[in-house]
DNA sequence: GGGCGAATGATACAATATAACTTTGGGCCT
DNA sequence: AGGCCCAAAGTTATATTGTATCATTCGCCC
C-alpha cells in the first residue's frame, strides 16, 4: 500500500493572498496517525480500509458513501455498498472519520486520538466543512443537558452558512 | 377537518409518581398556533398540511416520512412520497416543525412562532426528543462561528444519549 | 490439518428522497 | 359566464442512501 497520490486530491478553494494549504500533507498526517492509533489499539488498518481513509480525505468537503464507492472501485473492482459501509464504519468507530448527519457524508477527521466532540462549520457555497473544537461550546452543550437530567453519549453540531472566504 | 382525534396519539413513556402529560392539549396547542402563524403569515395550512402535521405531532418522537405516509394513507389514498415531502417542506419552511437530521426524521416544534435554533436531547432508549431552548448555548454556537469568521445561517444541535427518565 | 474468527465478497433488498409532468380548483379579470 | 393564472395536489418514475444475509478467504492457533 501506501503508494503515492500526490496531487491525486482536491483541496477546497482559496482567496488571492491567503497562505496555501499543503494538503498532501493533511493526508501524511492523518494516515500516519491513523497506523499509529490502529496499531496501539490493535485493530486493522487494512489496506482497504486505509484507502478508503485516502479517499475521506481527498478534500476538506464531505464525500459521501456512493461517490467513495465510485473512487474506491477504480481500483478495486470488487467494491460494492457494503464494502464501502464497512470500512466507513470502521474509521468512524476508530474516531478516524466522522459523519455529517446534515449532509449524509463523510469527513476526515483532524484531531483523531484526542477526546473531542465533533463540530462543525458547513459553508453552502464552496461545500468545505471545517471541524472546530471549542471548550466553551462543549461545555455549554453539556450544561443543557445537565439542566435537563440528560446523560450525554453522542453530539451533532453542525452549522451551516457561509465561511469566511465565501462570505467575503 | 379539525375531526375530533382524542386518545389516537403516542405520548412518551412516564416515570411512576411523574405529573401526566396531556398530550392532546399538545396537539392542541400546537395546531392552533399554526393556524394562526399561518393566517398572520397569508399561507396555507390546507387539510392535507394540518393532517401531515396532526401526524407528526401524536407524540414526542421524531417520526420518519414513510410513517407519516403509511398513517396519511390509511384516510387519503391518493397519498404518495410526495405528498408527504411537500406537506413536510411547507411545515419546516414555516417552523412548524424540525428535522431530526441525525434520525432522518420529524418532530413538531414547540416554540413555533418564537424565533430560536433547534436543540434536541435525543433518547437512544425511549424515542423520545425533547426540544430546548438554551441562549448560552445558542450566543456559544454564535461566538463559535463568528470566531471562525463563519456566517451561520442554520443550526443543528443533536445531542444524544439517555433521558433522565431512562437513565434513572 | 482442522477449527476459529475477522475481513471481505456477493446478491438482494430496504429506506429515504426527488424529478418531472399532469390535473384540480379557487381567485380574478373582462 | 368564460378564460386565465397560480398554488396545491396527483401521478409515475427514478435517484440516493443504507442493510440483511449468506458465502468465501485467510491468518492464527492448537
Ligand atoms: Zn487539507
Ligand atoms: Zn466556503
Ligand atoms: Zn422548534
Ligand atoms: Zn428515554
Amino acid at each position: 500500500m501506501a503508494e503515492p497520490r500526490k496531487s491525486a486530491q482536491q483541496a477546497g478553494p482559496r482567496r488571492a493572498g491567503e497562505k496555501p494549504h499543503d494538503h498532501d500533507a493533511c493526508i501524511d498526517t492523518a494516515i500516519a496517525r491513523a497506523r499509529t492509533l490502529c496499531d496501539e489499539r490493535a485493530v486493522q488498518l487494512t489496506p482497504l480500509r486505509e484507502k478508503v481513509l485516502q479517499i475521506v480525505w481527498r478534500s476538506h468537503k464531505p464525500v459521501g458513501a456512493y461517490q467513495v464507492l465510485d473512487e474506491l472501485a477504480r481500483t478495486h473492482k470488487a467494491a460494492r455498498p457494503p464494502t464501502v459501509y464497512r470500512a466507513l464504519d470502521f474509521l468512524i468507530a476508530e474516531g478516524l472519520i466522522h459523519k455529517i448527519e446534515s449532509l449524509n457524508a463523510y469527513l476526515g477527521c483532524g484531531e483523531a486520538g484526542v477526546a473531542h466532540t465533533s463540530q462543525f462549520l458547513i459553508c453552502r457555497a464552496c461545500g468545505t466543512a471545517e471541524e472546530i473544537v471549542d471548550p466553551k461550546l462543549d461545555q455549554a452543550l453539556d450544561a443543557a443537558a445537565k439542566r435537563a437530567r440528560f446523560t450525554v453519549e453522542r453530539k451533532v453540531v453542525e452549522i451551516a452558512g457561509l465561511c469566511g472566504r465565501c462570505a467575503g
